[in-house]
DNA sequence: TTAAACTTTCAGAAATAATTGAAAGTTTAA
DNA sequence: TTAAACTTTCAATTATTTCTGAAAGTTTAA
């Protein structure tokens, strides 16, 4: 396969999986686009990859720096600004956790944690069944939690190392 | 706080959460509904709890049970359907792992293995980038696609068990 | 049979999310 | 200063996703 036709494939690819995950379409394909190149890219190149706008580039290209997944990088003798994504994919796996920890399973983790003391007779079964429930997921997702502070802090080797011979 | 106000709260946080994660919210707050609900609920007791139309109420359970996440139920002597959620935490976790690595995780593994091998000068800088990154990503999604077998074949507690005092 | 009870479908409507592009804002070199 | 080079903003538009509800389809009891 030509570079150009595998490029094209991969940030279609990495588009779709973001969208499947929640994340901008476009978002995702600039990201993979940075992701690939050898060097630093500027807005305008990124408009002309992705044939999307100014305002579209920009806007997308602010949140992935939110996310800090790609930096900017300052060209000696030009006015513009480039953009370089970080290419470790553990570390981009760690910041993407990091992330959606905090703005996604911490909020839930207090609501969990709000909802577990409700009014009214123990031994109703509609009371149990949702005390139960909420005692249940509230318990799951602080270990979930606890498991990415885990990650967060492993090296890649030793996390997939273990990980993987617990089994076979 | 009463029970009826804490199901709200749950009913819509679940919500949110689903479509953060790319999941209808509808379908999530179905699935919150029935996780929280003592007993069986027909179509109808959805439709009235949830506020949502005949053909939202069914096209959602029918994925739920796509995702096999609730099953039907019959109730003697009652021609309706009636649905009712998988309650342990454990089993839902392991459902939702197996249904997006089947779905999400495995098809983009076949396209970045595809995209290994590229026409031209190795030494190439552009080829270079797109191949070291190709490759990078594919090792790790396919450890991550490991990880999932490993999970899908645990036991919950040994689990937590061994990834929590990986560190503390 | 048949008709009531129930489930499914799907075209159009509504809601939500993403994108455009031109104007406003900012920075810099001279 | 100032004007060119660049970045950011945002109202309006477009695209995508979700939802509705009536009609069609199916099942069952009598």
């Amino acid at each position: 396969m030509k570079l150009d036709e595998a490029k094209k494939q991969f940030i279609q690819t990495w588009g779709t999986l973001g969208s499947e995950w929640g994340i901008n379409r476009t978002m995702a394909q600039v990201h993979a686009l940075l992701l690939i190149s050898s060097g630093a890219l500027c807005t305008e190149d990124i408009m002309q990859e992705l044939n999307v706008s100014r305002g579209n580039a920009n806007m997308n290209l602010r949140e992935l720096m939110n996310w800090t997944l790609i930096n900017k990088e300052l060209v000696p003798g030009d006015r513009k600004e480039y953009f370089v994504a970080e290419k470790d994919i553990w570390i981009i796996a760690k910041t993407i956790a990091r992330e959606r920890k905090r703005r996604e399973i911490e909020p839930v983790l207090k609501v969990l944690n709000s909802l577990k003391e409700i009014e009214g007779d123990k031994k109703d079964k509609e009371i149990k069944a949702f005390t139960e429930t909420v005692g249940n997921l509230s318990n799951f997702v602080d270990k979930m939690d606890k498991s990415v502070d885990m990650m967060l802090k492993a090296d890649e080797n030793w996390f997939f190392g273990t990980i993987l011979k617990m089994i076979r």
